[in-house]
DNA sequence: CTGCATCCGGAGCGATACTG
DNA sequence: CAGTATCGCTCCGGATGCAG
């Protein structure tokens, strides 16, 4: 049979999920979202500096496509949008706010940008 | 100086890294360096499908630039180059491993492509 | 055989302004 | 407050050709 959750194999599901890992915001979102249970869209936005509104929602978008990301809108004026993980997600997350940790500790003894 | 090596600030150092660990070929490159001692750039094409020579190559000279892969040139004829892990590749070889195993056992869950 | 330089099309992303 | 739409630019990344 194929082995197609090698992510080693190009043409592979998997592949398609670990871009989407892999994205640069991804590796934020989930972890910040694991540090509370919900977040509103600006509690994201102030919580990672540099991301854009756009940015940040088509992450979140994906994400929640996914099935990583739960989307919980109030449907009130103004609006009240909340974000959450899903069990799949909160699972994910643990990998990802211990890669964060190995960044934030090691940052140190890598050669950042010696471009 | 302010040692903010959080990665949620902006202007921090960590981010710098965790862009080129977000690649999404070094989510390949290093697990698949971990396996073996020393892989020859042929041998890794072959490993990770879908890499163009260019990507690897580029790759690999951000990733040792940054202190993660170590390049052994025997500077014979044909040309002999062999890659392989520093301590500090080694040690993050391990966290993005068990992301990679994350993704192939949990792949059938998420909604892959669903766009 | 390895890996670097160059070219180039297109996706990705930021900034801004606007809607409900 | 949350999200969309549009524009414009950068740079990713593939293909090709060259050098050692």
């Amino acid at each position: 049979m194929k082995t197609s959750a090698d992510v080693y194999v190009a043409a592979c599901p998997s592949r398609v999920a670990l871009e989407l890992i892999a994205s640069k915001w991804t590796l934020l979102i989930l972890p910040a979202l694991a540090e509370k249970k919900r977040m509103r869209n600006n509690e994201l936005m102030r919580r990672i500096g540099g991301v854009s509104q756009k940015m940040l929602t088509q992450t979140l978008r994906d994400l929640e496509r996914a099935g990583l990301v739960l989307r919980i809108d109030h449907k009130t004026v103004p609006p009240w949008v909340e974000y959450g993980l899903t069990p799949l997600g909160r699972s994910l997350s643990r990998t990802l706010t211990s890669l964060d940790r190995w960044v934030e500790k090691h940052q140190a003894e890598l050669n950042g940008g010696a471009r």
